[in-house]
DNA sequence: GAGTGGTCTAGACCACAGA
DNA sequence: CTGTGGTCTAGACCACTCT
């Protein structure tokens, strides 16, 4: 029911949940349904959901933060547009979780002369050191100046063959300790999340054509000078914070960059 | 109301959907919306609403097709989101048409230094003809063996320099005289949309690095054997129809490729 | 069978645009 | 002022999953 406004009662109704679940932020004029998407992130963010986790039920959650089951649906259909939570019919609504399949759909996108998109099956790791950020390293990461990274080297395979070269950058203070690991993963991602805590949500991939240096030939088995295709991706959590940064450089003779627009 | 179930409702609804409106499909068992996007998007493929025009208001075509307001709300949202349809409180909802923002937002990717995405300012036209596909064409425009293709070959401009050589394959059927048009736009869908009625829906776009040839050298004002990034496109109707095959090779010293994943 | 999300309806009020 | 889309509610039934 009614009382005045609408916008005066879910005024009450937002302060009411925000007593009931110690969720702090501005008392939002916007929409209802913003605020519960806001909800549901932040408690994501603060670790009451964790990934995988099942969220309560659309009306249970409604019941307790005194909207509708039809806000909280819509809350709910959004973030699973923006692909933070999957909904399965019948059991529930879950926080996403990186799968291998998920990150090869959403974030890999080099695929065969058939269009097929595959993982590399076999990553060597060439180098996994602690120093000071650079200059570059610093703004990419939005580090203070002298703030301490992680590097990781590694040549990756596709169809057998050696054609990825990257090096992956990553803030020291989120990833304790990552340096001594000695078991790297293909999928960094799914890794990322089980141990550090670090949900990727989003990634900016920006492309160019290099030449291969010397190096670069010799690892990739091509003649120096001939063309690469470098990704240069920066990869966010969920707050908005740049946590990865990649440079990764391919030979592009068997393998192209896919990328679909609507 | 419901007489006795859902479906069955559905079912009798959408069947005196398909008596008012000549709307000629299976008799659909999946949901409701569904059928009602399907009814939209056939009405604007079909010529009965054209890009610009403003479709009915919810109430409207719900009480036409007889179904509830939140259904047809829910079908236009989904065509919103993807692209076909623009909302606009207060004023109404209607078809999308090719603005140069739009364009530029989800079909060109290259980018400045800065990060910012830019037009070509200037494209010069260097040879536009009507001849017979050769395989590859008529296999990625579907196209019969002996069809015929126009083919049109530029030069564009990014920031004053000459930036990206371009060649595009359009299926003559489609295009009827295309290959006489002397002034040929920067921003060639919307040309397509207003002249022959031609929307531009998807893109697939594939990239590579290539070197670059002597010719392509001279063109672009570098060295032979210059890495260039390739971007190999295919644009798709609303039906899924691919109607235009372009193929650039881009100067990447100045300009990336922008790609961004959630 | 109980509980979940998926679909559909009916009706209310709000915010905005245009006559 | 009228009509549009935007938001919110309440309640119904369906389809699916698990026990």
């Amino acid at each position: 029911m009614h009382l005045s406004t609408n916008s005066y009662n879910s005024y009450i109704r937002i302060l009411k949940a925000y007593e009931l679940t110690d969720f702090h932020a501005q008392p939002g004029n916007g929409p209802l349904y913003e605020q519960v998407k806001h909800l549901i992130v932040e408690r994501v963010v603060s670790g009451v959901w964790t990934p995988g986790d099942r969220l309560p039920s659309e009306t249970a959650l409604a019941r307790e933060i005194n909207v509708s089951q039809g806000t909280v649906r819509k809350a709910m259909d959004d973030l699973c547009h923006e692909n933070l939570l999957v909904r399965h019919q019948g059991r529930g609504t879950f926080v996403s979780i990186h799968t291998a399949q998920r990150e090869l759909y959403h974030f890999f996108h080099l695929a065969g002369a058939d269009g097929i998109k595959r993982l590399p099956q076999r990553s060597d790791v060439v180098s996994n050191t602690r120093r000071r950020a650079n200059r570059a390293e610093a703004e990419r990461l939005q580090l203070p100046a002298a703030a301490e990274v992680i590097v990781i080297k590694r040549n990756r395979h596709l169809d057998g063959q050696p054609a990825i070269i990257e090096t992956i950058v990553l803030p020291a203070t989120r990833f304790v300790g990552f340096e001594r690991e000695t078991d790297i993963p293909n999928e960094l991602y799914q890794r990322y999340e089980e141990i550090f805590g670090v949900t990727i949500h989003k990634v900016e991939e920006s492309l160019c054509a290099v030449a291969a240096t010397r190096a670069e030939a010799k690892a990739l088995g091509i003649e120096p000078g001939a063309p690469l295709l470098e990704i240069d991706r920066t990869a966010e959590t969920l707050e908005g914070m740049p946590v990865e940064w990649r440079l990764s450089r391919c030979d592009s003779r068997t393998h192209r960059y896919l990328n679909e627009n609507v």
